[in-house]
DNA sequence: AACTTTAGATTACACCTGTAATCATATTTT
DNA sequence: AAAATATGATTACAGGTGTAATCTAAAGTT
């Protein structure tokens, strides 16, 4: 699995948004949300190449960029990791340490009843 | 939130299944699973310790640590950050990709519904 | 043509991490 | 008592990470 570190996924984000982009673009988009200098942004893109999780063309003196894998793949991934680091792998305790928190609402309890039911259908 | 790395928490894991206990023990419960080096796991105590997740009384010329949080707390800390980076805070995206992967056992959805069942009696 | 701006490449640098080895000292063994 | 052992403290060291600054060359501006 690639690993990224917090800062390379929030660039990788940024693209996943809307793709190819240049670096100019992804800067754009991270403006709002991270006080990042141009050129720590450059920096993690390059290190994002050189890890594998995007790739690039040129177009004149510009590389375009494509993450090399879908977020939901990436997403799926990391959170597969992250409970079987936590939770031995099985999913319901997260769930449950979030009832127990009050940490869910009724709109979550719904999706939730959603995901089951669209299983449940799945496997008639 | 204290923030701590992989074989950090790999430490602690092993004194939560029984605590307080001293550096020998865990050294001992670590030794089935990881090939770490008594003194790796030495060093990893102390940077436990200077965190802040592990305090620790003497006892003659060992220490006897004990966790400064439950194992639920800083999982649940842990998962709200998780979920807030990857799905935005809401968990139900979480529990779909696992769905939509197939990764997702009639037990885990037997456990899920135990969840919410729960989750509404007590809402009444 | 000279100057300025801009894109990416290279370099920087402190702190974190994994993975110990060495040091100082107290305790146990011989 | 001397030697071996065990405990925690200190030191080590390469690779990752956050956060840029500097360098180089091309492109745009005057």
């Amino acid at each position: 699995m690639i690993e990224l570190s917090k800062a390379e996924f929030e660039v990788l984000d940024a693209l996943w948004i809307n793709y190819p982009a240049t670096a100019s673009q992804i800067i754009e988009r991270l403006s709002g949300e991270k006080q990042w200098h141009e050129k720590t942004i450059k920096t993690l893109l390059g290190r994002l190449v050189k890890k594998g999780a995007l790739s690039f063309e040129k177009e004149g003196r510009q590389y375009i960029y494509t993450p090399s894998m879908e977020r939901a793949e990436y997403t799926l991934k990391e959170s597969q990791n992250f409970i079987e680091r936590f939770f031995s792998g099985r999913i319901a305790p997260l769930v449950s340490g979030f009832a127990k928190s009050e940490q869910l609402s009724q709109q979550d309890i719904n999706e939730l009843k959603k995901v089951i039911d669209d299983w449940e259908k799945q496997q008639k």
